[in-house]
DNA sequence: GTCGGTGCAAATGCTTTGCATTGAT
DNA sequence: ATCAATGCAAAGCATTTGCACCGAC
């Protein structure tokens, strides 16, 4: 039912499309420029593969060599987030978490309240329900965000 | 299955116990004051009964004649945080939205995309789905956020 | 060659904190 | 009387923005 996904073991579903293509057909929509650092930026978020915040994401560019500013980081999160590429994923208010989502099934969030351990996880029973409780009221969904709080298996024997 | 609750028309079921009573108890137990102020900034959370932000909250201080700072409030909303009281829901990622959630069902919410309306709504089926996906993985559930993105019915008309 | 993009540093806006004063127990 | 709480203003931090220069189309 629920299937609990390793950020390291397995590669992700990618679509056909890479993504730069659809980022790029995107800018282009837009009348906007695709340009090196927004470049640099999508791989790094492809590299990361998961939930990243924006410091990390400027670490993972330095890592690579690769010389964006904050402010063009912030902004290409910014563009990405109206292209449909990453949305925010928010476990705490202190700074915003995106995560990759173009071509990659819904994943919802399981975090150990003792030590901050993340597992993605997948549940298509959990949209179903979704969708049937919009129904129900009359609306129409288009996303969500499901997170769950909890002891992970480990943290129960410390 | 799904029951919206509207914030108005319902009274919300209080526990036997006063809030004001569990909140003191909580501050004595850790050599803490109930202060006035403390007092005040809970007696406007319980007014707004749903879901407020710290800047809402200074407004209903300042409508119910109490002069609170706002270095107060803000210290105040942490300890009703770590009382259990009240909790985070987080919408966005530019203010913290909170949530009073002692002696009551847990709350989801739904988000119209278009016009930004709110409704919440319980779901016990969600919690059952949650504990079955906790105990799969063989994790101990605590806590949830479930929040819903759709098209409300009158966004839809225009 | 034109706009839009970039980096920098300054500005923002929510939230937190240091400090002198006030007040609950 | 004591020790924590308050209010104020200043500090922190993540994020945004203004502006002069740069570069993709």
């Amino acid at each position: 039912m629920a299937q609990p996904i390793s950020t390291h073991d397995q590669k992700p579903p990618q679509s056909m499309v890479p993504l730069c293509s659809v980022f790029r057909r995107f800018l282009k929509s837009k009348g906007l420029k695709y340009t090196i650092e927004r470049a640099d930026v999508l791989d790094s978020i492809i590299a990361r593969d998961g939930v990243f915040e924006a410091e990390e994401l400027l670490l993972e560019l330095r890592r690579r060599g690769h010389r964006v500013s904050k402010a063009t980081t912030y902004r290409t999160i910014k563009l990405l987030q109206d292209a449909g590429i990453i949305v925010q994923a928010l476990f705490d208010s202190k700074q915003a978490h995106y995560q990759l989502i173009y071509g990659k099934e819904p994943r919802d969030h399981m975090v150990c309240m003792k030590t901050g351990k993340l597992v993605e996880f997948q549940s298509a029973e959990l949209t179903k329900l979704r969708n049937r409780i919009c129904t129900e009221l009359g609306w129409s969904p288009v996303g969500h965000r499901f997170q769950i709080y909890a002891v992970s298996p480990e943290a129960k024997k410390l």
